[in-house]
DNA sequence: AAAAAATAAATCGCATACGATATAATTTGC
DNA sequence: GCAAATTATATCGTATGCGATTTATTTTTT
């Protein structure tokens, strides 16, 4: 136990996160390609099929993501025919994303995708409501400090 | 219940893994630009703060990555004269990388950070356990798939 | 030992993420 | 009512990460 110990790769929490998170995204992308889809264009749709218009002020809050990234990104779905983006006419400052029927019908296909991913995620029932959990605890805390 | 819940935003494991990881990353940062690192540089240099000589090939394996994230990195981390990126002498194949002596003495300045973001993340001392048991399950199911 | 296979890096093209900054639209304050 | 502050996007530059491919070197096979 000397003052370097924090240094240590295997002691930190970081590290099998961040390590965690790009082998997640490498599981995802054989399985979104075929919807010509990436990982985070994924998530954004994820929430249109739940909800068909949001703005991307609401976007970017929900998956902590600001519009240095998603400004491009919607465009590239825009191009794609997942979506129409377009001004709010009340207030031109915001952007609004509807889903097109092309990407409505995208839902049906992506409906095999979780259960693909759970497979190569391999944890029990238990582990994985305790793992939910605490990422969630670190992003509630995490939350006010980047909007 | 239907056949799209396994699509919604908050049924994914997936997601907050990534958005802790992006969190993470992002509060890093601030504390690694006073040592002129990124993260991706970071954990390299944590790897050479243990085992002042390493393959390229063996921080790959260490870190999950590959060399078409390495070669670059490691050219930016000779540039700024923290490790010394040479051949190997025996097996010309390899590509050996050494701390300098700027780089061991950047591991001094380095001690701080990791009590900083342990703030930033503020699990019990059970949580922070059971989180780092479950990701290195994770890593470990995986491991093979990738080299 | 020459050809073939294997191995380790390097390179290419693409899509994030990030902070910082600029732009455009709306609201606020006086 | 108009200048100032606020808000939501857009843009810029940098650094990953990824699969796919190419290059350089070594080992294996015959």
């Amino acid at each position: 136990m000397d003052k370097y110990d924090g240094l240590k790769l295997e002691n930190q929490l970081c590290f099998p996160l961040y390590s965690v998170s790009n082998l997640i995204t490498r599981n995802y992308k054989p399985l979104l390609d075929a919807l010509d889809l990436t990982y985070t264009q994924y998530i954004v749709m994820m929430v249109l099929w739940e909800k068909e218009r949001v703005t991307e002020k609401q976007l970017g809050k929900q998956l902590f993501l600001k519009s240095n990234t998603l400004t491009l990104l919607l465009q590239k779905l825009s191009d794609k025919g997942y979506v129409s983006v377009a001004k709010d006419e009340s207030d031109a400052r915001y952007v609004v994303i509807t889903l097109t029927e092309t990407g409505k019908k995208l839902k049906d296909r992506a409906v095999d995708v979780p259960p693909s991913i759970a497979k190569t995620i391999n944890l029990s029932a238990d582990e994985a409501v305790y793992l939910y959990k605490i990422l969630y605890k670190i992003l509630e805390e995490n939350k006010d400090e980047k909007v």
